[in-house]
DNA sequence: TCAATCCATAGCCAACCAGGTATGAGTCCG
DNA sequence: CGGACTCATACCTGGTTGGCTATGGATTGA
């Protein structure tokens, strides 16, 4: 039932877990500290959405001394591509199913 | 702030809510008493899903008699597209950027 | 008209979670 | 070594919310 895409949707649905994933998307590779900065909220909240997106797979983090790290990994969003392409090619499907039945009842 | 994706990843949270949709997207036009069935939930709770899935533009209701027709609307997933593909374009500026001064220092 | 059916709303409750503060582990520098 | 700094973890709390039951409005059919 919990499939791929499950994870992402309910990680990406907090807008404060979203913005920093835009971000690091936007912005590359940035350390807690920087990423604390205007994001509205204390350092360990940050620190804990963080932790939720690397479990998410779309972040990954490297530490470097007192630093660590963040970017994002934007191949882990590809579950999300295909589940909006399945949603969208069963709504074509019917349609062409629909056309056919059309198409025939015209002759 | 909240742009129009935001209330879509809310929505599609929830694994029963984004149960419901993908069943409108495979099935077609439905009635409530026929998502009840196999929605692993109560009526209450499906009709209360299926507000909020309506208030999110993502599905559209149909009266009829005593029977209430909900079927998924595909184009409002479009915000959701747009938001991924701007992402993967952040990342892909980035990559180029870094191709640009590879290149520079290249020579 | 009266019973049955379909659906939405209201009210309630338990669980989850995003936020905070406090604190500790690890690291750099003087 | 000692102090400052960076980050993560632990713990608590208030608000949100997904689930339930109860109920009522609307419609159909006998």
């Amino acid at each position: 039932m919990s499939e791929a895409h499950d994870v992402l949707f309910r990680t990406l649905a907090d807008p404060t877990r979203r913005a920093l994933f835009e971000r690091l998307c936007r912005e590359g590779e940035r350390t807690v500290g920087a990423l604390t900065e205007r994001a509205g909220v204390s350092q360990p909240v940050v620190s804990k959405h963080l932790g939720l997106l690397k479990q998410a797979g779309l972040v990954r983090d490297r530490h470097q001394g007192r630093h660590t790290y963040y970017s994002a990994q934007l191949g882990a969003l590809a579950p999300l591509v295909d589940w909006t392409s399945e949603m969208a090619g069963f709504w074509q499907s019917r349609f062409d199913d629909l056309e056919d039945l059309l198409k025939r009842m015209d002759q």
